[in-house]
DNA sequence: CTGTTAATTTATCGGTCGATAAATTTAAAT
DNA sequence: ATTTAAATTTATCGACCGATAAATTAACAG
């Protein structure tokens, strides 16, 4: 556990594309890969794959998929292990968006509009089958960096919100409480269950996901205001007239 | 996916015990057991291994936390998939109670009052290691059963929770919006992943759980009430008083 | 065209897996 | 005490696992 992680560092994107490393456009002939690019091809495959069937799948499956032998995972990571953290490392880094931080903190916009906004943009980048499965998987394994992510989103999103909502409700600023901090948690957590239900148990969901949001916004805000014992407009009429919760518009 | 389970079969605690099966005082150097006695034990020794290795643990570590050897199992059941099998049943039907049901549609009792005991009693049942990792994982596994249980949480307890929150809020009756019972998805999410923090993530929650329940009912009933357009009494100012969200009384 | 480098394959090792068959041993019945 | 039924063990099979070493071959430099 005494590793650590760093959001956003140098990323798959970063590399040269197969047409810059190679010379030429790529061919599905093309026998032998650069180096960097055979390493992507590993890292993005095993994504998938782990996704699917767990860490056990096996490394023969993975160069299977490839078109290369097994082998040859061993040229470029030195253990199965090895390449499991490299996917850890690309799942959980590579989507968070550092912007988010300061996008949530921009009291010139009403807390409701920040964070619809990141919540639509959050999901939009973690809502999909690789990410939500490799995220279960590690989380079970008890792997490091899930807990590191776990913290992260307590300190850098959780505990923004609960400050930024008693910031606009007027009331004093000071570290969010535990139990403020179980509401946010609450949210974030039923949120985060949408993802589970559409992706993992192929459940039916309510099909606009914005609108899953919006509502649960509302009810949050309107919520905690209640609880709180604060009157915050915290939710447009216009839009709540215009998609009401019951769907029968 | 032609599979049918149901709540609350015949279980563990209606089998025999060893003294009635064996005529005496269970002793650590019983060498033989009663079939039902040595079936009852594979169930039960696979369910914690599996919850804590996944279903891909070895049938011959299984055996040797049982003190016997591996070919045994094969005695009592066709194969390691059967034993999953019942170790599912085990974990999805038996903690299940039916008066739950019942409970939730007794409306002699404010919907407040029968959502906390819902609550306090559900999670009490579920929220322990064993069984958070055993769903998790049958659900990565896209086990029938999983789905089963998934669409019985929305039947039995989602939907009662939406309509009877309708009745006590004088709304008409009507089959729930599909953004209604999203919303009770939020909330049962919400709760649901409170005891995932704590259980698979290893993460500091609010100690009560009774307070993070009542507080996340709090903020659902105000939220939906205001969201709804309907104005609720939901809950007791007393209560609120007493043990505010803020944690610092 | 030739030589060199390294990307890739072939062959293989020891270990573990789920599962089966046959031998053994315990416990109860006679 | 002897017999009998079945609970349990021993031995083993074929398949698959992660990993290593050595042989091969593709791509590029001269």
């Amino acid at each position: 556990m005494d590793e650590e992680f760093k959001l956003n560092s140098i990323a798959a994107a970063d590399l040269p594309t197969v047409d810059a490393l190679t010379g030429h456009e790529a061919s599905s002939k093309q026998r032998r890969l650069s180096p960097a690019q055979r390493r992507e091809d590993f890292i993005r495959k095993a994504t998938s794959l782990f996704a699917e069937e767990g860490f056990d799948a096996g490394t023969r499956e993975l160069a299977r998929k490839l078109g290369v032998t097994q082998p040859l995972l061993y040229r470029y990571f030195p253990s199965k292990d090895d390449l499991i953290r490299e996917v850890y490392k690309r799942v959980y880094l590579d989507r968070w968006q550092p912007e988010w931080d300061v996008m949530l903190g921009d009291r010139t916009r009403p807390i409701r509009e920040r964070l619809q906004h990141f919540y639509d943009a959050y999901t939009d980048a973690i809502f999909n089958r690789d990410w939500i499965r490799i995220y279960l998987f590690s989380g079970l394994k008890g792997a490091a960096i899930n807990k590191w992510y776990v913290s992260i989103v307590e300190t850098r999103i959780l505990t923004r919100i609960i400050e930024e909502y008693r910031h606009e409700a007027g009331l004093p600023a000071h570290e969010p409480a535990p139990a403020e901090l179980e509401l946010a948690w609450l949210l974030h957590g039923g949120i985060f269950y949408y993802g589970v239900r559409k992706h993992i148990y192929d459940s039916p969901v309510l099909e606009q996901k914005n609108r899953a949001i919006s509502n649960a916004l509302d009810v949050f805000l309107e919520g905690i205001s209640s609880v709180f014992g604060t009157a915050v407009k915290t939710r447009s009429t216009a839009i709540r007239k215009a998609q009401g919760p019951d769907g029968q518009e």
